[in-house]
RNA sequence: CGCGGGGUGGAGCAGUCUGGUAGCUCGUCAGGCUCAUAACCUGAAGGACGCAGGUUCAAAUCCUGCCCCCGCAACCA
C-alpha cells in the first residue's frame, strides 16, 4: 500500500517559523507511523517562488528572483533538516520540471475550453494583489488589509471556469459514497466550504499580465501563470507528473493534503477543480489545521512575537520539540500557546514521566546486575497490560491525525510502568529476592522498548537513542516493522538478557 | 436573519450525534514511597455544564428563544 502525503509548499517571502514547522512535524510523524507500518510513503514538501511579492522583496533586497529563491528555499531545507524531517520529495515551482507540470495542465484546460480571456477591472490592491469589489473596501475607500488606496485599474486575463465545476464538486465533497469522494476535515471547515460552495462559485483568474516573476503562459507570452494554479499543480509534479508516469500512477492521487485551515478553500475547491478539469484522480483527504496564538496574542511579525524552530530547538533539544509542538493544541483547532507551556509539559511529560522512568530502571540494573539485562522470565501480564494501553486507540489516534491523543496513549502506557513499579518496591526486593527483582527490571526493559517502538514517529533520535540503553536488539525501525505487523513479542524479548545496558544520563534535564 | 465554531470545577479541554451516577491534564490540599531528573504512587477538595423556558420518570446531552466570545468571508502554517 502506497500512503502520500503533503504539506503546502511553503511562500519564500518569510522565513520558517512554528506554523510551517507544525505543518510540517506533524506530515513528517505520520509519514514515519506510515512507513513503520509498512506502508510505501512519499512524503513531500517544498517551496512556493512565484508572485509579484516574492519580486519585489529580492529587488528591496538588491537581488535577482532566483538568487532570492534559492537562499529562501534553502532556509526551509535546513530548517526541515534541523527538526529531522523525513520528506522523501522538496520541490521548488521555479524547478524545469515544473513549468513541464504546469504548462500541460494549462493546455489540457485550454484545449478543453475551460480556460478563457476576460476583461477586467477595478480597483486592485498591489498588496494584495488581487482585485477588490467596492463592498469589500473599508469606509475610506481603502484595502481592509493593508489599509491603502487600491489603484484603478483594467487588464485582459484568463480565467478558468471554476463555476462549471459547482456541482460536481458538492457532490464529491458531500457524498460519503461518491467513489471520488474527497474527505475535508475537520468537519466544521468542510461545512464551511460546503456553504460557501452552496452560495455560488465564480470563475477565478488564472493568469496576470502585470506579474513577470512566474510561469509564462505558453499561449500568450504577455501573461504568467497566477501563483495559485501555480503552486497546486507542484502536488503532482513532484510525484512525476508529466514524464515518470510510473511514479505518477504508484502516488497519485495523494492520500493526505495537510495545511492550515487559511488555505482549506483553495486545496478543496480549486484544486479538485483543476484535477476534474484535467481529467485526473482527486485527492481523497484535505486535512486543515487551526493557527497558534501565543499568549492569546495573534503571531505576527510585526509584533515581533514569531516563535522559530531555532529558538524552539535551543531550549528543548530536537526530538523534545517535535513532541511538544505537535501536542500543545488539538490537532484541527485553533489554540493558544506560551513558553510556560511548553516547558510545563516537557516537564511533566518528558522530564518526570519518561526520562525519569528510564532513570529509575536503569539506575536499579545499574546496581544490582552490573548494568546487564538481567536474566529473567517476562511479567507477561504486565507487558500485556502496556500493549493494550497502546494498542487500543493509538493506531486510530494516528491515523486520524489526532497526535495529541496519540501522545496520551503514550504518556498513559508510561504511567503504567511507574505504577507497577510502585506495586513491585524494586528498591525492596533488592534486599530480599534478586530474582524477582531480575523478573520485574527485565519486564521493565521490555516495556520501555514497547514504549520506545510508538514513540518512534514523534522522537526518531530519542526512541533509537532509548534502544540502546535498554540493550535492545537489530535495528530499532526494523524490528517495529516486524512488531507492528506481527504483534509478536520476540521470545527472549527485546532487551536480550546478558546483553549490556547503556548509562541513561540526564534525558530531559527539567527545566526550571 | 452571510457562513461556521464555542460558552462544562482556578486554567486548558473531553463528554452533547446514540438522554440515565460529570471525566481528563495542569494547579491546590493531604497522605505514601524513597529506586529515580525534589521525580514517582494514592486519595481529597472544588462544577446549579452561558441564560430562560419546554419535552421526558430522567437533560450538559433533545426542542424553542435570548445573551456573550471567536473564526471565516478567497492567497499569513
Amino acid at each position: 500500500m502506497k500512503f502520500y502525503i503533503t504539506t503546502p509548499i511553503y511562500y519564500v517571502n518569510d522565513i520558517p517559523h512554528i506554523g510551517h514547522s507544525y505543518t510540517t512535524i506533524v506530515a513528517d510523524i505520520v509519514a514515519r507511523w506510515k512507513r513503520l507500518n509498512s506502508f510505501d510513503v512519499y512524503f513531500l514538501t517544498g517551496t512556493d517562488e512565484h508572485g509579484a511579492k516574492i519580486a519585489e522583496v529580492a529587488k528591496a533586497k538588491g537581488k535577482k528572483p532566483q538568487e532570492f529563491c534559492d537562499e529562501m528555499s534553502a532556509k526551509f531545507r535546513a530548517t526541515w533538516k534541523l527538526l529531522n524531517i523525513s520528506n522523501d520529495g522538496f520541490i521548488r515551482t521555479t524547478e524545469y520540471r515544473h513549468f513541464i507540470a504546469v504548462e500541460n495542465i494549462v493546455q489540457i484546460l485550454f484545449d478543453k475550453g475551460l480556460i478563457f480571456k476576460k476583461k477586467y477591472g477595478g480597483m486592485y490592491c498591489i498588496g494584495c494583489e488581487k482585485f477588490f469589489a467596492k463592498k469589500d473596501l473599508d469606509k475610506n475607500g481603502h484595502c481592509p488589509f493593508h489599509k491603502t488606496k487600491p489603484i484603478l485599474q483594467s487588464e485582459e486575463n484568463y480565467f478558468f471556469k471554476l463555476s462549471f465545476f459547482k456541482d460536481a464538486l458538492l457532490e464529491r465533497i458531500t457524498d460519503v459514497n461518491h467513489k471520488e469522494y474527497i474527505n475535508i476535515l475537520p468537519e466544521e471547515r468542510k461545512n464551511e466550504i460546503v456553504g460557501k460552495l452552496k452560495l455560488g462559485l465564480e470563475d477565478v483568474s488564472f493568469s496576470r499580465s502585470t506579474i513577470e516573476w512566474g510561469i509564462p503562459l505558453f499561449f500568450d507570452k504577455s501573461q504568467t501563470v497566477y501563483v495559485w494554479a501555480d503552486a497546486l499543480i507542484n502536488y503532482i509534479t513532484a510525484v512525476g507528473y508529466p514524464s515518470d508516469e510510473t511514479k505518477f500512477k504508484n502516488y497519485w492521487p495523494a492520500d493526505v493534503h495537510l495545511m492550515a485551515k487559511d488555505i482549506l478553500w483553495f486545496h478543496s475547491v480549486v484544486w479538485p477543480a483543476i484535477l476534474m478539469g484535467a481529467q485526473l484522480p482527486l485527492p481523497k483527504t484535505i486535512y486543515s489545521h487551526g493557527f497558534f496564538t501565543l499568549n492569546g496574542n495573534k503571531m505576527s511579525k510585526s509584533l515581533g512575537n514569531v516563535i522559530s524552530p531555532q529558538k524552539l530547538v535551543e531550549n528543548y533539544g530536537v526530538d523534545a520539540t517535535r513532541y511538544l509542538v505537535v501536542t500543545l493544541i488539538p490537532f484541527g483547532h485553533d489554540g493558544d500557546i506560551s513558553w510556560q507551556g511548553l516547558t510545563l509539559k516537557y516537564n511533566t511529560d518528558l522530564a518526570n514521566n519518561l526520562g525519569n522512568l528510564i532513570s529509575r530502571t536503569l539506575k536499579v540494573a545499574e546496581k544490582n546486575f552490573n548494568l546487564k539485562a538481567p536474566q529473567a522470565v517476562l511479567n507477561l501480564d504486565f507487558v500485556k497490560n502496556v500493549e493494550k494501553k497502546l494498542k487500543e486507540s493509538f493506531a486510530y489516534n494516528m491515523d486520524n491525525f489526532q497526535l495529541h491523543k496519540a501522545v496520551e496513549n503514550l504518556q498513559s502506557a508510561i504511567t503504567l510502568v511507574n505504577i507497577q513499579i510502585e506495586v513491585d518496591a524494586p528498591w525492596k526486593l533488592a534486599k530480599t529476592d534478586k530474582s524477582k527483582l531480575a523478573m520485574c527490571i527485565f519486564s521493565y526493559l521490555q516495556a520501555i522498548d514497547i514504549i520506545a517502538m510508538y514513540l518512534l514517529s514523534f522522537m526518531p533520535s530519542l526512541a533509537e537513542r532509548i534502544w540502546q540503553i535498554t540493550g535492545a536488539s537489530g535495528n530499532i525501525s526494523d524490528i517495529t516493522k516486524k512488531y507492528f505487523t506481527n504483534g509478536i513479542i520476540p521470545e527472549g524479548g527485546f532487551s536480550v538478557s546478558g546483553t549490556d545496558l547503556k548509562p541513561p544520563g540526564v534525558l530531559f534535564p527539567r527545566i526550571l
